[in-house]
DNA sequence: CCTTGACCTAAAGTTAGGTTTAGAAATTAG
DNA sequence: CTAATTTCTAAACCTAACTTTAGGTCAAGG
């Protein structure tokens, strides 16, 4: 095996520790782009390893998949990213997360004042309508709707 | 319309602001046990209206369906809940809820003195571990495997 | 050369949290 | 009483993020 010759899919999952089902995944959602070898295989730049780990760690942060790859986008496609571009990705990223553990501290001390109050069953309660809701995934109830309270 | 017959669903879901089909989806997931009348139609108490207010709102804080049940249970069964039951729960929510910003928080941390270096793509890494996952939803790579790093 | 293991594609299955649909029965308004 | 709402159940459909399966191809060792 030459040096150059890239890293096959499996070597990828061994050093990144995901499924090579999940790399297929996420080329498919265009998080990252192999090129093939003459038999049709992937094959992949070590750099591809960095990429992968920072989707990873995206993720735990609670980032989908399609706002991983607008992040990563401001990545430079004609070379290698140098440690600079991996510290704008971070400034980014950090912002995401600033903003999470802001409007869930929003949410907790609004709790605070407001679990045990009547309003609780209101749809005016202020816990309902926090202007950016926690997005954990996207799901829940798809329609709040203001309707005369009475209870 | 005697006045103790109770609420019928939809009467629930004008108050709650929650789709008939969400209110039926909690009864299935054990979050709430309406009675039947005669005609086979659920009827609800009044205070179903704070029980399911409450979900939306630990939904909000990112807790599933399960965890809200789970929460919900120390409510007491054979009696409506009192303001300090749900003082008690509430107690519960802001656990949970300081938990998640606890560890986003020390992500964030770590990511400040992380994302530049070398580590990133070491699965060794702090940012791959840490002992609580966000877990914002039931998915992401299932698996995490320590392999020889070397890159 | 032959076998074994890694890789390929496409499609179907999985979980969470619901919504939509279809056809039937109950309730309410006039 | 009749028509219009509501409600009922069961089953199918939806998104996100993957995994599993099936059937076939590629690559490496002996």
């Amino acid at each position: 095996m030459a040096v150059s010759e890239g890293l096959a899919i499996g070597a990828l999952a061994q050093r990144t520790g995901l499924a090579v089902s999940a790399i297929r995944y996420y080329e498919a959602q265009g998080l990252i782009s192999p090129w093939r070898n003459s038999g049709g295989q992937r094959r992949y730049q070590r750099a591809d390893i960095r990429r992968l780990s920072f989707v990873m760690i995206a993720q735990q942060f609670g980032l989908t998949l399609p706002e991983i790859r607008e992040v990563l986008s401001v990545l430079p496609g004609n070379r290698t990213p140098t440690p600079q571009d991996w510290k704008a990705i971070g400034v980014q990223l950090r912002a995401h997360l600033d903003q999470r553990i802001d409007t869930l501290t929003r949410l907790r001390d609004n709790l605070d004042g407001c679990i045990g109050c009547g309003c609780l069953s209101l749809p005016k309660c202020a816990l309902y309508n926090p202007d950016d809701r926690v997005k954990s995934n996207g799901s829940g109830p798809r329609y709040l709707m203001g309707d005369t309270p009475e209870a």
